[in-house]
RNA sequence: GCCGGGGUGGCGGAACUGGCAGACGCACAGGACUUAAAAUCCUGAGUGCCGAAAGGCACGUGCGGGUUCGAUUCCCGCCCCCGGCACCA
């Protein structure tokens, strides 16, 4: 019988005790580097994490069995705010409410029997982890990749902190969906934006990586090529004024700038408040700002916000046409997005249209397709499409990308602007005012400024803060001792640095310290890295396609700049997996539907959890969690179970295969061992389609039945019966290849039944000493197939012909089936088509 | 609106390079075993029509066209669903 709950736990026992998954660096054996995404510890996982923690295990189990040096770490992303917000509520201290979850997960993992080097597990929430957070983020300081700026912040009102902007998803927090709103604060930065061409370009080289993936990312960065053009800006009385007083706007389309008819600003815009002091009525004009300001990215989502403004009586100078153009204050044009102002050019951007014609602003049309000729009058659009010039003086008649080209060259050489790249993507902001993170290891001094914390004295320690409000500033500013300190450098009165570090800073390196996890005097041994890296098959759930996946490509590039690691990009290959729902929604606790492994697991064992999430959909797919599916798959594994028990004694008595004469059914069952062996290798990988990998295996399952019926050694429902005696010795070789192939193929998928089973067979070693095993193409190859035959595209009859069959013995042997002659007769064949193998077309009249 | 992915039986899914659509599993039905049930083993099944049956015919991969001896697969046009981005100048 088939008792998964003992072997389990026997082998799980016995990986522990013998380090089976342990591993250290052997430059004589190609590395395996198999890693899924680190979990978050909120205190229990559910077989959403299963699923994606079962496609590493089957990838790290398999390799192994290829003979790979394979490293498969654990760990865990152990900041946050929940750990805080449970602090709050249950008056826990958040490192004892992690730490318990960590143990508690961990036990969830383990019995699964996921083959970790548990050895190499990390905390991000432990020092000996975020010490080298703070390692990196002085380098980066000093080489002027962390800096301090007061700018515009998403503000979460109910986690109390700064998010980034990849952290607003749908103008809500990405964490607790509260609507965000816009604060102005200090904030430490990553400048992410110097590597931003680095990180587009090499995108491209990402080839295991999901499309869906790489666009996003190309997308968030968002460059577009243009242009920097300086508007002079008039004296309020009309006159001109020097030429540094100028409005500079971003634009991709300068060959358009004679139809620019009036240049807008962004609410932001440094110059509005300016104006404002200038303005008749200071107080309205400022209250008119202050009321588009009002309408944050949230309102402006929702529904389209009408393009509203007004003039700010300025006017300034069309650098190209010399023509005075008003300037207007427009709730449209982004403060945060190139250089917050935009020259109108209603004639070609639908949005300059809009605006132009609510406030009946001039439209003037500058490109147009040839052979036709616009009015501004009739206009239902802007024209945005391909055309030539028309009235744009000297480059009249020109096409526009190469007007494009000419004209920015142009502005370069009147010294009135120049042509530049724009990014979309922004500058990190980590700063967090919480406690449960990494503290910022800085201090301000009043006379040195900004001072790092020296390399020795760190890991600056989170210090134990035992009440928690969530209210008011950073926790970490009330505590004395944590906040007063002396200045590294001239010993003055000092004041620490509160903010800590967004979690992603955790979550954007841990892949390395994984290599060499215990060092204490630097992040990594370089040479560990050297060996690992890059991560070789990475998988974890598409939510982080532009969050830690951009900013892994971004640290490793630090890294590299630094000199700890040679390579650039940190995941070769990247499989995003679908989540689990229930009742189609994702499991959660507040939606009551949550699958507990450990539920699954008590009632079928955890083989059959792994194997049912593996069966049940292709790996990136969303799938639907289905009592009865797990059900199956524990009804596939004890007759697994069954066949190889009972087979067993007849298999460990057998010989090998070679120098055997089989018969036609041996042939046939030995076609299919060696079929399935090279089916399921492939299907494993490149290709990672785990779940036809377990369909041949259910095939191979299916013919070995038959098999033993037709050979009379399964008495119908053996359960309890005597073992099998096999009395021809070719059967019980073929049984004995076919039941051990079984076994091994099946094991990165039900390692504990497979284990047990293997050493049933009287194996000593294990199946990852036995290797994957080996397929024989001749062994594999059809004698003879069945080719079906089309009498004009339909299907009419099937013939049996010899593998090696000639083209004309296949056109012969088609023709003179009865099914297809019918069909043939009194009709004049035009054609024949033999796809050799595969099937025969007849074309008749 | 733009970008990406997808639409196949009652259900999850398979079909790798244009070549038998529906592998494998779930659910279902029938049979064997059993006093009976469960479990197990075997068998059946896309839909419709004809036939007592063996079998035959037609239709069939979101919709409409096209290319081809042959299309789930390629091309054109459209519909719907999912994900991402969204006034980015």
């Amino acid at each position: 019988m088939y008792h998964p709950q003992e072997i389990e736990k026997k082998w799980q026992e016995f990986w522990a005790q013998t380090r089976a998954f342990e591993v250290t660096e052997d430059p004589s054996r190609p590395k395996f580097y198999c890693l899924e995404m680190f979990a978050y510890p909120s205190g229990h996982a559910h077989v959403g994490h299963v699923r994606n923690y079962m496609i590493g295990d089957v990838m790290a189990r398999t390799m192994r069995m290829r003979g790979f040096n394979v490293l498969h770490p654990f760990g865990w992303d152990a900041f946050g705010l929940p750990a805080e917000n449970a602090a709050i509520k249950n008056n826990l201290h958040p490192e004892k409410w992690t730490l318990d979850n960590i143990a508690h997960m961990k036990g969830q993992l383990q019995r699964l029997g996921i083959s970790y080097a548990w050895e190499r597990e990390l905390a991000t929430c432990l020092p000996n982890y975020y010490r080298w957070n703070q390692w990196l983020f002085t380098r980066m300081f000093e080489r002027g990749l962390a800096y301090r700026r007061r700018s515009n912040v998403n503000w979460c009102e109910s986690c109390q902190t700064v998010l980034a902007n990849e952290q607003v998803v749908d103008g809500g927090c990405w964490r607790c969906g509260t609507t965000v709103t816009t604060r102005e604060l200090d904030q430490w930065c990553l400048r992410i934006t110097a590597y931003a061409d680095e990180l587009l370009a090499a995108a491209e080289g990402l080839t295991e990586w999901p499309e869906k993936v790489l666009t996003m990312q190309q997308n968030w960065i968002g460059r577009s090529e243009g242009a920097r053009v300086r508007f002079p800006l008039n004296a309020a009385s009309g006159g001109k004024v020097d030429a540094d007083a100028s409005i500079e706007v971003f634009t991709t389309r300068i060959d358009t700038i004679y139809g620019a008819t009036f240049v807008m600003l962004a609410p932001e815009h440094p110059l509005v408040e300016q104006f404002a002091a200038e303005a008749p009525d200071p107080a309205e004009f400022r209250a008119r700002v202050a009321r588009f300001r009002g309408q944050d990215r949230t309102a402006r989502m929702t529904g389209e916000v009408e393009k509203e403004g007004f003039d700010t009586g300025r006017t300034a100078t069309n650098p190209f046409t010399e023509e005075p153009v008003p300037v207007w204050i427009a709730n449209f044009v982004l403060g945060e997005y190139g250089t917050g102002a935009v020259m109108g050019v209603p004639g070609h951007d639908q949005r300059d249209f809009e605006f132009a014609r609510n406030y009946s602003l001039p439209i003037r049309v500058v490109v147009q397709p040839e052979g036709e000729t616009f009015s501004s009058d009739d206009l239902a659009a802007a024209w945005d499409g391909d055309g030539v010039l028309v009235g744009s003086g000297p480059w009249s008649g020109l096409p526009w990308p190469e007007a494009n080209r000419q004209m920015t060259a142009e502005a370069k050489a009147r010294g009135t602007g120049e042509g530049t790249v724009q990014y979309r993507l922004k500058d990190w902001g980590i700063s967090r005012q919480r406690y449960w993170g990494t503290p910022i290891p800085i201090i301000h001094c009043p006379s040195c400024g900004m001072v790092p914390v020296q390399d020795e004295d760190l890991p600056v320690v989170l210090p134990t803060v035992t009440e928690f409000t969530g209210r008011g500033d950073s926790p970490l500013a009330q505590v004395p001792e944590f906040v007063n300190v002396s200045c590294p450098r001239c010993g003055e009165a000092a004041r620490r640095e509160t903010d800590t570090m967004d979690t992603f800073v955790d979550s954007s390196w841990y892949f390395y310290r994984f290599c060499d996890p215990h060092n204490d005097t630097l992040p990594f041994d370089p040479a560990t890295v050297a060996y690992w890296g890059p991560v070789d098959f990475y998988s974890g759930g598409v939510e982080h396609a532009i969050l830690h996946l951009i900013y892994s490509r971004f640290f490793s590039r630090v890294f590299r700049d630094i000199g700890l690691v040679t390579i650039d990009e940190p995941f070769t290959r990247l499989l995003t997996q679908g989540m689990v729902l229930r009742n189609g929604a994702v499991m959660s606790k507040s939606k009551g539907n949550v699958v507990d492994p450990d539920d699954m697991i008590a009632s079928f064992g955890a083989d059959a959890l792994r194997l049912y999430v593996m069966f049940v959909a292709p790996p990136e797919k969303e799938v639907e969690w289905i009592d009865t599916g797990l059900e199956g798959a524990f009804r596939f594994l004890n007759r697994v179970w069954r066949v190889v028990e009972h087979l067993s004694p007849a298999v460990r008595q057998a010989s090998g295969v070679a120098g055997l004469t089989f018969d036609a059914a041996e042939r046939a069952m030995r076609r299919r061992t060696h079929g399935t062996i090279r089916r399921v290798a492939q299907d494993i990988s490149p290709r990672v389609h785990l779940n036809t990998a377990v369909a041949a295996l259910m095939e191979l399952v299916n013919e070995l039945y038959a098999f033993c019926e037709l050979r009379g050694v399964r008495p119908a429902g053996f359960e309890g019966e005597a073992s099998a005696v096999v009395a021809r010795p070719e059967t019980a070789a073929v049984l004995r290849e076919a039941i051990e192939g079984l076994v091994l193929m099946l094991s990165p998928f039900t390692p504990h039944m497979c284990e047990e089973l293997w050493e049933g067979l009287g194996h000593r070693n294990g199946v990852v000493a036995a290797g994957w095993p080996e397929w024989s193409e001749d062994a594999a190859r059809e004698e003879s197939i069945e080719i079906p035959v089309q009498v004009n595209g339909k299907l009419r009859g099937r013939v049996t012909v010899p593998v090696d069959a000639g083209q004309d013995a296949i056109e012969k042997a088609a023709l003179a089936a009865p099914t297809v002659s019918a069909h043939v007769e009194g009709r004049q064949i035009v054609k024949i088509i033999v796809a050799k193998g595969r099937l025969v077309s007849i074309v008749v009249k």
